[in-house]
RNA sequence: UGGGGUGUCGCCAAGUGGUAAGGCACCGGGUUUUGAUCCCGGCAUUCGCAGGUUCGAAUCCUGCCACCCCAGCCA
């Protein structure tokens, strides 16, 4: 892990002796949506850093909109922290459950006369508090009296007055050039039940009211947010300030992560969920945790990954390379070996006896003989892909041709003596002679092919359905434009794909199909015996490369 | 036009007055029965721009410029 400029901070206030209780920090999410790979950066940066300096993290529901939230969010979130490696042992807390110590520092604002119950509509509101350029003006009701604010707040709370009729504001400064400190709401009425105290409250506390109180209650050493929040962080310590308690966290502001070919905002995922634009919060091409893993990326790639782009406060938007990279170094070790083919051509090898057939070794992993190998069933038909013939070849193209030869992966050369078309011209089949004495591991042949290429012989291979996932997006920065015409509408491909029948029988639910990517096994529509593979990512293709 | 931020290679990102780390991408080359992996090598005389201070500046000062965020009883 590197050292970003909080990690050093952080160093910094241990040496200086200022967290003698270890380092606290918390990773805040509200329960309305799913966790994405820019929490993933959040939650590495909060837990990480607990667990590199030997400190805690919370896992806090910032839950103070029941209008918003949902306890299916609660759960989703829970699990994807955990599947990213984290634990945050006994610490799982709520915003809510701090609901009266937040009245309680609310009733003392407002006898410190700090806070006043305003009985202004929030049209009313809006209009008063000025413009960016413009100062706004005092409420008519800023000066209450303490004995009329406490009555009137605790008639709110009591459910004397519907939505919006009263709201309680901080007593700050209706001038001050930062908009936030124009005397902000604290608390609005919100006759709604709330997940976890159901009806127990009708007024909700807003978050600058809540996260720092929680924070300082938490007893959270450096509170670690996003950029937006910068201009909060005067109010967060004027509460922090005006309330008697006796913490008072740093607030910590940091760039949120931007990726290319997709999106990071919950509104934008949520209506992608709610359009049917994707099949669900887990649609393997969507940036959340839970697509992420379904389409089989493993946590530790996406752990990697939030180390290396770091942590600073500049803008950025990360390659998708750098992800891809991420889960192709993960993979590699770690997935078997399988041949695939995901657009057929038939092969007909004349010189080889008919009906016969033979068994060929084929290592699970080529650097790990250790993991042992499978049998690849061989006949005298086989399927191989299209793509790996080539009638006009194009420069440097090293795999089959008119009069060419190949060698089939842990089998035989072959040579293509005769391509069969259909009326169309379309290539319906190759008839090809083998080469016997050129088998894996026994080549007498002395003959050297300049390539090497994938295949499964028909009377072996099982038909399974093999969806192609590409970018979400046709462009690299889709926020603030039409969804319609920046969806890629090809980010899905469903096609029927010939796999080798180890690859059934295994129980391993990732593979590489060797030359052409890594799979997953899809864990919700995968039947026993007729797997669904999710392309997780395809290989690095230095196709490109001369040599 | 008020306030708050950010600007170092195509993308991230070190660097905190001593003469531009690293990763991804890209480009070579080697190994290879995956055009994969692996291995070697290349890739910013320059740090948004312009002045200034200094023996010396990406780092200090001044002035510009660009981009991002803020006017929810969202977080």
């Amino acid at each position: 892990m590197g050292t970003d400029f909080i990690r050093q901070r952080i160093g910094g206030d241990l040496d200086a002796g200022n967290v003698e209780g270890g380092i606290v920090t918390r990773f805040p999410p509200e329960p309305n949506g799913y966790l994405h790979i820019g929490h993933a950066k959040s939650i590495c940066l909060n837990f990480g850093v607990a667990e590199e300096f030997g400190g805690v993290c919370y896992l806090r529901f910032d839950d103070t909109n029941p209008a918003n939230e949902d306890e299916e969010y609660v759960h989703a979130i829970q699990r994807d922290v955990r599947w990213l490696g984290f634990d945050w042992g006994d610490r799982l807390t709520y915003a809510s459950d701090y609901f009266e110590q937040l009245y309680q520092f609310a009733e003392e604002l407002v006898r410190d006369e700090k806070a006043f119950v305003d009985s202004q509509s929030a049209e009313e509101i809006r209009i008063a508090r000025g413009t960016l350029t413009k100062p706004g003006q005092d409420s008519p009701y800023r000066s209450r009296s303490v004995e009329e604010n406490l009555e009137l707040l605790q008639g709110m709370r009591a459910g004397q007055y519907a939505d919006g009729e009263q709201v309680l504001r901080a007593r700050i400064d209706m001038a001050s050039p930062n908009v936030n400190l124009r005397d902000p709401v604290l608390y609005r009425i919100r006759h709604i039940p709330h997940q976890r105290t159901g009806d127990t409250w009708c007024i909700y506390p807003t978050y600058d009211f809540t996260h720092c109180v929680c924070d300082a209650l938490e007893g959270i050493t450096h509170s670690l947010c996003t950029l937006e929040f910068e201009d909060h962080r005067p109010l967060y310590d004027w509460v922090l300030d005006n309330i008697n308690v006796n913490f008072h966290p740093p607030q910590i502001e940091f760039s949120r992560l931007g990726l290319e070919y997709t999106v990071m905002s919950k509104r934008l995922l949520a209506q992608l969920v709610s359009d049917a634009r994707v099949s669900g919060w887990d649609d393997p091409r969507m940036p959340t945790l839970a697509g992420m893993r379904r389409r089989g990326i493993r946590p530790a790639a996406i752990r990697d990954f939030c180390g290396r782009i770091g942590v600073t406060k500049s803008d950025n938007r990360v390659e998708m390379s750098l992800l891809e990279f991420c889960v192709r170094q993960d993979l590699e070790a770690v997935a078997p070996r399988g041949m695939a083919v995901l657009d057929p051509l038939l092969v007909t090898l004349t010189n080889y006896p008919e009906g016969q057939t033979e068994e060929l070794g084929a290592a699970w992993h080529p650097q790990q003989p250790e993991r042992g190998e499978r049998q690849m069933p061989f006949g005298a038909a086989l399927y191989i892909e299209r793509e790996d013939f080539a009638e006009e070849p194009p420069p440097k193209y090293r795999r089959l041709t008119p009069g060419g030869m190949v060698r089939l992966r842990y089998g035989y050369i072959i040579h293509c003596d005769e391509v069969v078309k259909d009326t169309e011209g379309r290539v319906t089949e190759l008839r090809c002679s083998y080469v016997a004495e050129s088998r894996s591991g026994s080549d007498t042949s002395g003959l050297k092919p300049k390539g090497v290429i994938h295949w499964v012989a028909v009377h072996a291979a099982v038909q399974v359905e093999v969806r192609l996932y590409d970018r979400l997006f046709k462009v690299a920065a889709p926020e603030g434009q039409d969804l319609t015409d920046t969806l890629n509408d090809a980010s899905l491909r469903s096609v029927q794909a010939q796999v080798e029948p180890a690859i059934i029988a295994s129980d391993e639910p990732r593979f590489q199909f060797e030359r052409v990517g890594y799979f997953f096994k899809d864990p919700v529509d995968s039947i026993a015996g007729s797997p669904v593979f999710n392309r997780i990512v395809t290989l690095r293709d230095g196709r490109a490369k001369g040599r």
